[in-house]
Order: structure tokens, then C-alpha cells, then sequence
DNA sequence: CCCTCTGTTGGCACCTTGCCAACAGAGGGC
DNA sequence: GCCCTCTGTTGGCAAGGTGCCAACAGAGGG
């Protein structure tokens, strides 16, 4: 054999012991990475182990069964592009707020879209309740960080709910602009800035001071 | 044996032929009752053609795969409940226009959320191209029906795309309004009259006539 | 240097799926 | 009315995917 180096075979990635957090990120990103191109039942858990370099085994080690992997792969792309650094409040008028509000969300989405949009946009008929309850939790933090930095109660449960439906529209054109790319990001500001002053002066209404 | 009745065994359905298009009709309703309320990889093809009271066999027959009936399920829970009996133009201001479109949609969506709602709410992760292809069509046909409705220019793509966007609204405000339950009806109809006549509004300044 | 701890592997058993040959209801020809 | 063909329908086989578990082996302490 003209083996060209003989402790690194071609292919072969010898067995390497990580500790267990390292491990269980580059398996996640493996799944994500697969995840992202085809639907769950097309991404087999042999292809998954391929891709992390692992023994199958281990992803069960790890999460359990498959579906607490993807779980846990949708968990982590719904909750990473999450409001950590938006400003809780902000001086200024409404106007200005709001506007900070919508700069802040296009700044963030932009460098993750390919893990945003998948989650975001992909639909199917399957009523799964959990991967639904991931998804709803994470709605529910964002709107209430909405409320928060424009100066209205975060608690209001109609306020919150209207927040939430702002929030289909703005994942909708996150999708517009930068996944059919039917809208420029100018376009898709002024959308989201117009849409989201008229909802809050709306709420001003019925719900005085914040 | 104490048979009771000779000519019709207690569960056994007896083997009935049945015309194509009937055939399919009802595994299409069998399949999607199940798809209805778990994900895509925790139906088995055994409990469809049981829910169906066929061999399972028959169901690569009429759709070739799994997934392909999963797709057919998919195709006819966002179509059927489509803009068929949309009023294609109305007469009178826009505000009565408007007023007209979310009447009619909520109307129409009112009798099954059910199937609605399940199609809508995000699944997970998997960007899965050919479901995404078929909600993309459902979308872009439902923004075409409304700019014609309130007389604006359906073929414009930046109208088009702006009213697709409003539909992510939509999707949401049904969802919040009659799966959640956090608004009433009375309050969907308003966020979604005031926004799209302001969205009309703003399209109208740019698109002068239609 | 050995021993223990635990990350990691490989294979077995079960389930699901796609396929195909055989079966049988329904209608036409004689 | 009987048989024959057409085709809707069935049951079982083989391949592939998944969960599980016992065995293996790197890493650090005694």
C-alpha cells in the first residue's frame, strides 16, 4: 500500500475523545447543517453521524432518539438570533424608538438568515405540538422585548397578542427580502417601521403610559 | 360460532371496490385527520391504511410514496379553503373594500381553522423545497386575489410582494384569534382592516390607478 | 504502571417502507 | 345466465432506518 501518512489514514478519523458539551455542539451542528436541506424524514441518522465524524450510537447517547436531536437543533436555531443585545430602553421619541426597534431586528436576522428562514419558513401539516411550543415561547419573549423597548406595559395580554401578530408579518418580510429577495432592505425597513408605529400609537391609545 | 350476522363480520370491512377518485378522496381524509395531529415521521403507513380500512399497500398504489401522499395532503389543505368565491372587484370606497376582503377571509377561514391552523403554523426546521413550492403558489395566488379585489395592479411585484407579507400577518392574527384564543374576533378584524388599508394606502400613493 | 471512569463504538433486534405477484369484485361478450 | 377480462385490492418479502446495549478504549489519578 503507498500509504502516504500512517497515523492519519486517508479517511478514517481516528477515535478522538471530546468532552461532552464540545461533542454535543458539533453533533448539533452537523444535524442543523443537514436539517437545513432536506425534511426530517429524508435526514437519517446515519447521515447525521457521517457528517459529525461519530458513531451512530452516540447521537442516542447524546439525545436520546432522533426526534429529541431535531428538538433540541430546532430549539437552539429559534433561540440564537434572540434579543440578547436589544437595548431594553431607549430614549426619545416613539418615532425614534421604533426605529432603533426595526434596525435592531434587520441587523441581527441579516448575518443568520439561512438558520432563520429555515425555521421561520418552513410549514408543513404536522401539528407537533412541541417543535409548535418552542417556536411560540420564542414568540412570546420577542414581543414582550418589543413592548418592553417602546415603552408599553410588557405584561398587557392584548398588547402582546397584537405584538405577536406584528411578529408573523415581520417574519414574512425577513423572508420577502432576504430569501426571494422581492424586496430590498430599504423596502422591508419601511414596511416593518410604518407597520409596527401605527400598531403601538394604537395601543397608546387604550393603554395610556407605559 | 355464535355468528350474529353471516354477511357482515364484526370489524372486518369486507373487501368493497371503489371507484378511483373515490378511493383516493377518502385516503386523502384518512391521511390527513392523522397528519392533523402528529408530525409527518410519527405516522406510520399502518395507521393511515387502517384509518383508511385499506392494505397498505394501496396507498403506494394511488401515491406512489409516503411522502408523496403527504405532499397531496399538504397541496389540498392549503388550496381548498382558496379564494374560490372571492368577489373580484367590488364597488365603493377602499375602506369598504377592505372591509370586504378581511370579512371575506375571515368568513372563509372561520369553519375550519382546523385544517387551516395546522398548515400554517410552523412546523420546524426542515427547509423542505417542494412543501415550501406549495405554499408559495397558495401565497402568491391569495395576494393576487386581494390587489385585484381593492383594485390595485395584480401583476406589480412590489405590491405583491408587500401583500404577501400582510399575509404573514393574516396567518398570525388567525392563529392569536383562534388558536390561542389571546384575541377576539372583533379585534383580528380590526388589526387587519387597519393595516391593509394602510398598506392599500401607501401601495395607492405609488401605483396611482388600477 | 495499572486501574477506574466514562466517552465511544459496533452489532443485534424491531419497525417501517416500497415493491410485486397473486387475488377477486364488476361489467361486457356470447 | 355463465365465463372472461379488466383492474382495484391484498398480503408478504426484502431493504433500510432506528433504538438499545454490551464491549472497547482514551484520559487522568493513585
Amino acid at each position: 500500500m503507498s500509504q502516504a501518512a500512517d497515523d492519519r489514514p486517508p479517511d478514517a478519523v481516528v477515535r478522538r475523545r471530546l468532552p461532552p458539551d464540545e461533542r454535543r455542539e458539533s453533533i448539533l451542528d452537523a444535524a442543523a447543517r443537514l436539517f437545513e436541506h432536506q425534511p426530517y424524514s429524508r435526514v437519517s441518522t446515519v447521515a447525521i453521524a457521517r457528517e459529525a465524524g461519530i458513531a451512530r450510537g452516540l447521537l442516542n447517547h447524546y439525545f436520546g432518539d432522533k426526534r429529541g436531536l431535531y428538538l433540541e437543533v430546532v430549539r437552539r436555531s429559534v433561540l440564537l438570533p434572540t434579543l440578547e443585545d436589544l437595548p431594553t430602553r431607549v430614549p426619545g421619541s416613539m418615532v425614534e424608538k421604533v426605529e432603533v426597534a426595526v434596525q435592531w431586528f434587520l441587523d441581527s436576522v441579516e448575518p443568520r438568515v439561512a438558520s432563520y428562514l429555515t425555521v421561520l419558513g418552513a410549514e408543513g401539516v404536522a401539528d407537533d405540538e412541541e417543535v409548535a411550543a418552542i417556536i411560540r415561547r420564542a414568540d412570546d419573549l420577542a414581543a414582550q422585548r418589543v413592548l418592553e423597548l417602546v415603552g408599553l406595559d410588557p405584561a398587557d395580554e392584548r398588547s402582546l397578542a397584537l405584538v405577536r401578530c406584528y411578529g408573523g408579518l415581520a417574519k414574512t418580510t425577513v423572508h420577502e427580502w432576504a430569501r426571494r429577495e422581492t424586496l430590498t432592505r430599504p423596502q422591508a425597513h419601511e414596511l416593518l417601521r410604518d407597520v409596527l408605529l401605527f400598531l403601538t400609537s394604537d395601543l397608546l391609545r387604550a393603554q395610556p403610559r407605559g
